[in-house]
RNA sequence: GGCCCCGUCGUCUAGUGGACUAGGACGCAGCCCUCUCAAGGCUGAGAUCGCGGGUUCGAAUCCCGCCGGGGCUACCA
């Protein structure tokens, strides 16, 4: 009962370890993940650590921490384990060794002896004579007897490679502009060019999403997938870029907000990122702004993704985020809360939090709203009438029940007595309690103080 | 330079030849609510659909050219 069409969905990212979690990563590891779950499939996270120089442990431990934060897992990986593992690719140089042999013995590859420096003068030559550079093949031709430092150079064939990209539809490149490329570097390691294919071929992976960047990478992967023997990927999706708010790819030396650690340290709900993410390069086609995971994999397509580049919006962001925190159980919320307001105890956030909520648009917003409950404030100049006042709120408040509400109620018989204003009545109170002109509703900035507390920072405010 | 992708309000986008006086969202402005700040409600400003030619009775939508942006063109991935 095979059918073709039926073969088990596999899904893949392959992000490098060369610094921090970068979040055009969680984007294409959601578009993956998503995919993935509305076709039964399953999830692939491989790690492409063959660059030596750049690469380093603690980065891949990132990745993980950044992609179990959003809630993107994946079922087979370097950490987990699976059918093809290793998942490192620095663990699987043997393999790529092996297939670099046999396109060697097949004539589909050759030994390259030409230095960096040859290589350069050769493109600098081209770009001279304005020519589009292609490497000389000096080396297929006349290899030199001498040398034993080599690369191989995979001898590309030429002709048309075409293949479908389930957002572009179908792909057409003429090869014979493509250069032959290095295969495997001169420190034994595979390239980029190499080393995906060979996974993604031995890894049995039926569709291959990834960013914009790789749409020209695909022909020159598909000639090796060819030259070995192996079965195409079913399809390509190639997602448009997310764009830094300057237009350019969003990259980590320049773009300070690609890196997805920040975003759990300002206080983003990990579902208000995906939330984001999926939004940016693809919609629903209905007016539906906020979507949980649930609902995306449900309505995700890729004939609704954009085409074009997304430039990455923070206003937008701070919105979805903000929505996230409003719809969110207070005991919940609470609960998110404590890694940002970890002097406080959970009692006090949690009658906090229904004031709280529409007031932040991410989580560490609160400290500025919280600060006066740990840090006494410098006692504000305030003038005769407000000492008054501050009076006849003491006095209003000082027996009545210490939750909000009462204190409302006790403040609210003051300002009908006495025909004060509430903004006269409550400001010099503010003031007072915290020091700032800006805080949550009177009453709970009262009734998160205790009693005594809030009491002594009026009273000597009046005694003084 | 060559190849590829793309081009609708500031931003994300709807739109696939007539219902488009181009819709929505974010942001922005005003009003309402209001103890501050938010949230919420209402209203509004904001796009000659990159430009120029075609095709057509009719084009944001189709074709050509140009311009602009991005990606790839590395012994980075």
């Amino acid at each position: 009962m095979d059918v073709p069409e039926a073969a088990a969905v596999r899904v893949r990212i392959a992000p490098s370890p060369t610094g921090f979690a970068h979040l055009g990563t969680a984007s294409t590891a959601l578009y993956n993940v998503l995919y993935a779950r509305q076709r039964q499939g399953s999830f692939t996270l491989r790690v492409d650590d063959t660059d030596i120089e750049r690469n380093r442990p603690e980065y891949e431990q990132l990745i993980y921490e950044a992609l179990h934060w959003l809630g993107l897992d994946w079922d087979e990986g370097p950490d987990k384990g699976g059918p093809f593992a290793p998942y490192r690719q620095s663990e699987r140089i043997d393999l790529y060794k092996q297939h670099a042999v046999k396109l060697l013995a097949e004539g589909k590859a050759y030994k390259c002896f030409c230095t960096p420096e040859e290589l350069e003068a050769e493109r600098r030559q081209a770009q001279a004579e304005k020519r589009p550079y292609k490497y000389s093949r000096r080396c297929l031709i006349d290899p030199p007897k001498d040398r034993s430092q080599f690369t191989v150079r995979f001898k590309v064939p030429g002709g048309e490679i075409k293949f479908t990209d389930m957002i572009r539809g179908e792909m057409t490149f003429d090869a014979g502009l493509i250069g032959d490329f290095i295969l495997v570097k001169s420190d034994g390691y595979p390239t980029y060019q190499f080393a995906s294919p060979v996974d993604d071929s031995t890894m049995k992976i039926s569709h291959v999403i990834r960013g914009e960047e790789h749409l020209s990478n695909t022909p020159y992967q598909l000639m090796i997938i060819d030259a070995l023997g192996y079965e195409r990927p079913q399809a390509f999706a190639h997602m448009p870029l997310i764009l830094a708010k300057d237009g350019a790819k969003l990259s980590k030396r320049k773009h300070p907000e690609s890196n997805l650690m920040l975003y759990r340290e300002q206080g983003y709900l990990p579902e208000a990122l995906i939330n984001y993410l999926a939004l940016l390069g693809w919609n629903p086609g209905t007016a539906q702004e906020i979507f949980t995971f649930d609902e995306l994999v449900r309505v995700f397509s890729f004939d609704r993704v954009q085409h074009a580049g997304a430039r990455f919006d923070w206003e937008k962001l701070n919105w979805i985020n903000g929505e996230w925190i409003r719809g969110m159980d207070d005991a919940e919320l609470a609960g998110r809360l404590e890694p940002f307001l970890s002097s406080l105890d959970k009692a006090t956030i949690m009658r906090a939090v229904p004031a709280l909520k529409t007031r932040m648009t991410k989580l560490a917003d609160a400290t500025e709203y919280l600060d006066y409950l740990e840090q006494d404030p410098e006692p504000p100049a305030l003038d005769p009438d407000s000492i008054e006042r501050l009076k006849l709120a003491a006095e209003a408040i000082k027996d009545v029940p210490w939750q909000p509400e009462p204190i409302e109620h006790a403040l609210e018989e003051v300002v009908a007595r006495t025909g004060i204003s509430k903004n006269k009545l409550y400001t010099p109170i503010r003031l007072a309690l915290t020091g700032k002109k800006v805080s949550l509703p009177i009453h709970y900035t009262l009734a998160l103080l205790p009693r005594e507390v809030a009491l002594e920072r009026i009273n000597r405010m009046v005694r003084s």
